[in-house]
DNA sequence: ATGGTGGCGGTGCCA
């Protein structure tokens, strides 16, 4: 079994002690993380490679940075999304591993929050969602499993949201944006949670702000989504919430999926 | 209730 897990950290150093200890606890054989907020350099490579992971990083100052933690040997293919070379924002790393479940592709996707609407910060959201799809092709082509992992800053459908109303106009819930992701799924992609969970009202972000958490105000932004061939192998999926009830925790929590052995 | 939550960096930006 090949466990595999995605989570926007809010800063790795400021997360350090909580990350360090989920990674001993939870014990992902992958682990895609977002918004590290670090450059490579100051990424604490000593302490996550003690745990026995490898690791892939795309990094950039104060905003962003994705990485991927693995605890079989990673082949870095791409430290930015294809498509926009002038787009010089450190939100996607993909690399290939020998995994139990077989030759693995992993990414690591910190997709544009893209408020306020409308904006050019929306309409890069739209271009980088544009871009992520004419991407996914080629990957396809390969007939191999693939796992892409992140915060696609996209709330799905209605019951992926505690208040619709609340969220009206927000560039996560916007139509334009749920096309986008829509698309992935209609190339052929698999939401790994709401594969084995009809359940609404289930969420991986709580804002800090007004005690959302407390009140389980949340959204389910942070998707696995699977090519044919891992979802053909997808065993299990889950959100783990107990890092975001722990002090100093990331507004993000993280979401799971494991793909049986080969 | 003219605040509000948090990270970065040392001021406003970003989420």
């Amino acid at each position: 079994m090949v466990k595999i897990a995605t989570w926007n950290v809010n800063s790795i150093k400021a997360r350090l002690p909580n990350v360090l200890g989920w990674l001993e606890d939870f014990a992902p054989d992958i682990a895609l993380l977002q918004e590290i907020k670090s450059v490579e350099d100051s990424f604490p490579r000593l302490e996550i490679e003690a745990l026995g992971y490898h690791l892939a990083v795309a990094g950039q100052k104060t905003y962003n940075g994705v990485a991927i933690l693995s605890k079989t040997p990673l082949e870095v293919a791409e430290t930015r999304l294809p498509g926009e070379p002038e787009d010089d924002q450190a939100r996607y790393i993909e690399a290939t591993t020998e995994t139990a479940a077989g030759r693995l592709r992993v990414a690591s996707i910190y997709l544009p929050n893209g408020n306020p609407v409308p904006g050019e910060k929306f309409d890069y959201k739209l271009r980088w969602l544009d871009r992520l799809n004419a991407h996914i092709p080629s990957l396809l082509a390969r007939e191999e499993a693939f796992v892409l992992g992140g915060d696609y800053n996209v709330i799905p459908a209605d019951e992926d949201c505690h208040d619709v109303a609340a969220w009206a106009g927000d560039a996560l819930i916007r139509p334009e944006s749920r096309a986008g992701l829509r698309r992935l799924l209609y190339l052929g992609l698999t939401d790994a949670f709401r594969a084995l969970h009809a359940e609404g009202h289930v969420y991986s972000f709580w804002d800090y702000q007004g005690g959302a958490w407390e009140k389980d105000e949340g959204v389910r932004i942070d998707h696995l989504l699977l090519s044919p061939q891992a979802a053909d192998l997808l065993a299990e999926s889950g959100i783990d919430a107990r890092p975001r009830a722990k002090p100093k925790a990331s507004d993000h929590t993280p979401v799971w999926c494991t793909l049986a052995a080969a």
